[in-house]
Order: C-alpha cells, then structure tokens, then sequence
DNA sequence: TGTACATCAGTGAACGCGCGTTCACTGATGTAC
DNA sequence: TGTACATCAGTGAACGCGCGTTCACTGATGTAC
C-alpha cells in the first residue's frame, strides 16, 4: 500500500499558496465529474493531501470555493476572447469569427466546467441570496463576454460589413446561438453536428454580408 | 401543531397510483428548486405523506424515479409540438414559427425542468453507465423535438419559403438556436431579452424567405 | 549569540445531519373452500 | 354464510455513509530583546 504522499507545508508567509491549491483541485474535480456537488470540502482536500478543515483558513465555507471557481473561469474566458481578436488582426468579419471560434473552443477544451458557469445555480444560492452577489453581479459575469461579442458585432457593421440595424441585439442572438451550441456540445459530445454549424450561426446572425 | 392529513391508503388493485403520485412529487421537487439533487427519495416521500421506502414497491433506486420524471418532460415536450403543429394550420412558414413558439414557451412555463432536460448528467449517469438508457437513447429523447424541426423546415424549403440547402443542418443550426434561448431564459430570466429575439432565430436559421 | 514568545500553517477528533437502502413487520381486503 | 388464508399496500426502526463545520490543539519558524 502506497501512503499518501507527504505534503511539504507551506513556508512562512506563502500561506496564500494553498488557496490556489484548493482552487485547483476544486477546478479539476468539476472538470472530471461534471457535477457541481462533487466538489466538496472533504474531497478537496483529499485531492491535495490536507485535512479539511485547513481550507476555513482560505474560504469561509464550502460555496465560496464554488463561486472563486466560476468567477475564476469567467475572467479566463473573457482573457482568451480579447486574446481572439488580438490575434485575428484588423480585419472586422475575421475578427467576429474570431471571437465566435475562441468562445466555442473555450467550451470545448472544458465543458463540464462551461455547463456549470453557465448553467445557474452553480450552488451560490445562498450567497446570491445572501447578496455575495447579486443577480446583476451574475449577470455582469457573463457579460464582459457578451460586450466583446458586441462591439465586433458593432465593429462589422460600421465597416459595412453587416447589415444589422441592432448590433446590439444581433450580438445577444448570436451570443444565444453560439451558446446553445456550446452548451449542447458539451452535453452530447457525439451528435452528429454540422461542421460548419458554427460558421452559419455567426453568418446568420451578425448578417454578415451587406444585405 | 397541524399534523400531517392522514393519506388514504389506495385501495386494492390501484397501488400503481401512487407511482403517479411519487412522479408528480419529483417533478414539483425539480420544478421548485432546480436542482436534482434535492429530489431525494425522503423528500419526495415527505411531500405525499408516505415512508420512504414504500417507494421501492415502484421504483428500483432514486435514479430511476429522475429518469422517469425525464422521459416523461420529453414526451410531453413532443406532444406540445405536435399539438403546435396542428394549431398553426397549413402554411409552412406559420408552422415553423408555432413549433419555435411552442418550444420556447414549454421551456418558459417549466424553466427548471428544462434546464435538468438538456443540462445532461441528469444524476442518470449510472443509468447510462448501466445501459439501462445508452447514450443513443439520451440522444433520441430530444431527437422528436428535432425531428418536428426538421420536417418543419423541410416543408418551408419544399414549398419555397426557405432557400436552405440544407434542411436537416439548418434544422439543427435553428434548435440550437432555441435551446440557447430558452436554456438562458430559464437561467438569467431577468435579462433585456430583445423581444423579437426568437423571430430572429427562426427567420435566420431557417432561410426563410426566397433568398 | 541566546532565549522567550508570537505567529503562522496547518491537524485530529468529534458533532449532528440527511441520506439511500434493508429488514422484518402489519393490517386491511379479497378469495377459495 | 363462515372462515382460513393469500395478497396487497404499505410501515417503522435501523444500518452505515459522507458530509459541513467546530473545537482545541501542535509544531515549525521568525522576531524582539
């Protein structure tokens, strides 16, 4: 029988270490099973060789490990977006389809972790309730997101390149559109989906194309 | 202190009813809070004033009792469309839209529902793993709904009201569409909505017009 | 250079809880003779 | 018409489990004097 391998504490003043431990193993434990109930306190700190209660030290209780995960994964994907525009140069279309890939493929490299992002309740209930953060707060999470996606959408129209009459309210419908492919991609992996499904959703509903 | 009404014990012959009665119990349990996890055998139980383990007389384990709240919420799902589909007349285009209607307002009436529908990982993960539901299955119980989307927008490129050249992608390409919509309907309902946002999917996805 | 002390980064045992499930049972009702 | 018995529709107590959280603690390391 093998023993857990012994964990070297944390040296003075780097107690701050173990937070980001914990974040990681919470992260994979989502990652791994998909369910948001799975990550608990006990298998936390299984997952790092810690007794549990070593994590009241970082969190205050076993929701606000959920919360820092989500909140975490929604600044990620925001960074891999303006990442996405970055690297797809000046051009407005290219730089829409840009953003609609990186977003997809956000999804795609951790979908159990998009489903819970994006799927409510990720357990913060009670700090919603609680007013850890409000519903607006939820909201403004996925929304640095959604504001990327809609100044490109703005972007094609100002350069003609869309004939949208309401960027702002195409944006929201691609925004849905791309997101209910993601979601069910992440759901049911092996559908058969169009290939190029993600190309007609972006087309589609920026109006790509001068009308 | 009120004490629980004394439950009529059913009489003999008709014990299958209280089958019906633990699968409305679960679904007010989904309905309510959102979250699979608190249809427990106890608390179904509790809500119809019978012990716990007089369920097992109908049920095998407690994922059964989610996976026949599932099945169920999809044959009822189907049956709206279907029932859509008749109300809408003859026009293609007229029933195209009342499918996409009928979608959005059965996941709005039961957004809970839906969400535990098409979140996956509806705690049957056994299930599935057991065969008892393959993968397939999972995939052909949303697939009616598909199926009615697809005919629909078949019927719109046959009669020439949509220029897709694709019917059963663009059927996909349009209930993606629909699920993101309804999907965060259910989880941010508080969000502006662009009213005519599901006119825009249906309209865009579906080609509709000549071209 | 010593040493008392504070601080930091955790630990181990215990609590009460709700859960799924098993078990042996109960009591009303229908049925065979 | 009477009665023994089978069946049906459940019940009540108990089990072992993993959980979140609390509590008093430990032992290494840095710091003041």
């Amino acid at each position: 029988m093998s023993n857990t391998p012994e964990r070297v504490r944390n040296p003075r003043g780097e107690g701050g270490r173990l937070r980001a431990e914990i974040l990681r193993a919470a992260t994979e434990l989502l990652d791994e099973t998909g369910q948001q109930q799975s990550v608990t306190l006990r298998a936390v700190a299984r997952r790092i060789g810690i007794a549990a209660p070593s994590i009241y030290g970082h969190f205050a209780d076993r929701e606000s490990i959920l919360l820092a995960v989500v909140q975490e994964a929604f600044a990620e994907l925001t960074e891999q977006l303006d990442g996405a525009l970055v690297a797809a140069g000046s051009d407005p279309v290219a730089r829409l389809r840009g953003v609609g890939s990186a977003y997809l493929e956000f999804a795609r490299v951790r979908p159990q972790r998009y489903r819970v992002m994006f799927g409510g309740v990720w357990d913060a209930t009670d700090a919603v309730r609680d007013a850890t953060i409000s519903e607006a707060d939820a909201v403004a999470l996925g929304g640095d997101a959604l504001t990327v996606l809609t100044d490109a959408v703005r972007a094609c129209v100002e350069a003609g390149r869309s004939h949208s009459a309401d960027a702002a309210g195409d944006a929201v419908a691609l925004w849905v559109g791309l997101h209910g492919l993601a979601h069910q991609h992440a759901v049911i992996p092996n559908f058969p989906w169009p290939v190029d499904l993600a190309d007609r959703l972006v087309e589609r509903l920026a109006l790509l194309g001068s009308g």
